[in-house]
DNA sequence: GTCAAGACTTTGTCAGGACATTTGTACGTC
DNA sequence: GACGTACAAATGTCCTGACAAAGTCTTGAC
């Protein structure tokens, strides 16, 4: 059976690198259903000779593919379409921006915002332990439903972030427009009962348990941007995430 | 200054491949303190001839530790070595070997191995709903101290799994005895009050909340081959991952 | 002494080729 | 008909070479 030759405009003029594009409309050719699960893809050489692309930039395009969860490759046979309960990653992505994506609408109020020391933030952020942070509290809503109780400490450099902006669009849309790049991010994730607190700012019922989140996030020079203490309500919302050998 | 040339030896007879064996001799270096967080690497072309390797085998062994998190690379600066707190990365590995991994003792207890049918199940599995599935329940024990409780149920192929050989060994490791490899798995982490029977089996106290994983497994051809639906203490686990850009 | 232009260093992207390894299939042979 | 070999097809590994882009450092003009 012949495979389905997807259709792919490659823009050499353009800054993106040429396997990125092409990873891009690879993945929404799957996305949209061009193709089934279980369908055989296009080989490697034949795509490069199509597309008149050098085998390696192909092979990284699928390999961004592959990594994502969405083809995989079985040597000797070819690469097929996987399943499509597996395609979606763990991103380096804010709450905000996932739940904008699943079509829903956040709201963002500032509940704290104040120059504090903490010696073990500061000391996650590597900073010495009196450097004054900006510590913040949020709560979010998505439709109007509380949904979870975000805390972080970020280094006194953004010490001029306001309240609106951060009302107005995620952390990290925040830091990036301020050339902070968050690159690498450690989490760990738990589960506790709510504090008293957190129960008034969540509206939760009793007995209702909260899933935690801690993460420390990294710039691509490899210092400390960013220490967060997230709790979100269990029952509206899961962390999915795709694990792969390697 | 000029960076540390770290001793590696490569074979080239060895099955293994050239960038994997210099990758991991390179993760053993750092892990083993040869160099230090923020310490320079040495460049890329300088090590490909100094090993005499391609600098693309090169390239791609330095890519493995930066997807890992020991190393960050920056255009015109060079590569250094990360802070050795984001030093881990979730794998798809299974609770087992993560505790052996720590050194502690796991224990397991298999508490129901039968055959059934449950038209979920199979669904996931993308099997018919009356198929027969083995089911499972185990309650895992860390050092005498109850922590998980793992519920799978399993592809009629792998009826013939045995409760002596889950009390030796992990799951996966059984079924990677029997050639079944997951490759890919799907992961949603949440969390939820536990029912009155889990509170029993894990002996909990009261208003302790449980940490929920449900996972499905994908083998390297991409078919399914296990539903997993655990539950941990959330007192005693916490879920550690690390996430990068790309 | 300060600042800017340019040289240099280092990683990022891309091409094209060669050979190895694995899998599936077609074809014989027994 | 069963088994094994030979071949084809596809991905995996590795190499050489070249240029682009970003950051750093030196040099020189003012």
């Amino acid at each position: 059976m012949p495979a389905l030759e997807i259709d792919v405009a490659i823009d050499r003029g353009s800054p993106v690198p040429l396997y990125h594009q092409l990873a891009e409309q690879l993945t929404s050719a799957i996305r949209d259903g061009d193709l089934a699960p279980g369908d055989p893809f296009e080989n490697e050489v034949a795509m490069a000779s199509r597309l008149t692309l050098s085998r390696p930039t192909v092979r990284r395009a699928i390999q961004e593919l592959v990594d994502q969860g969405m083809l995989i490759r079985q040597r000797g046979r070819g690469t097929i379409v996987a399943s499509p309960k597996v395609h979606r990653q763990a991103a380096l992505s804010s709450l905000h921006d996932d739940l904008v994506d699943q079509g829903r609408h956040p709201r963002t109020t500032v509940l704290q915002r104040e120059l504090v020391t903490d010696a073990h933030a500061a000391g996650a952020l590597e900073l010495p332990e009196d450097t004054e942070l900006l510590h913040l509290l949020r709560v979010r809503h998505a439709d109007d439903e509380p949904l979870a109780l975000l805390q972080n400490w970020l280094p006194p450099s953004f010490a001029d972030i306001t309240t609106e902006e951060l009302e107005d669009a995620g952390l990290y849309a925040v830091l990036r427009r301020r050339g902070a790049r968050p690159a690498v991010a450690q989490q760990s994730i738990g589960a506790r009962m709510p504090t008293a607190s957190e129960r008034r700012a969540l509206s939760l019922r009793a007995k209702e348990p909260l899933l935690t989140m801690s993460r420390l996030a990294f710039d691509a020079v490899g210092s400390p941007v960013e220490l967060g203490e997230h709790v979100y309500r269990a029952q509206a919302y899961t962390i999915d995430l795709v694990l792969d050998e390697r």
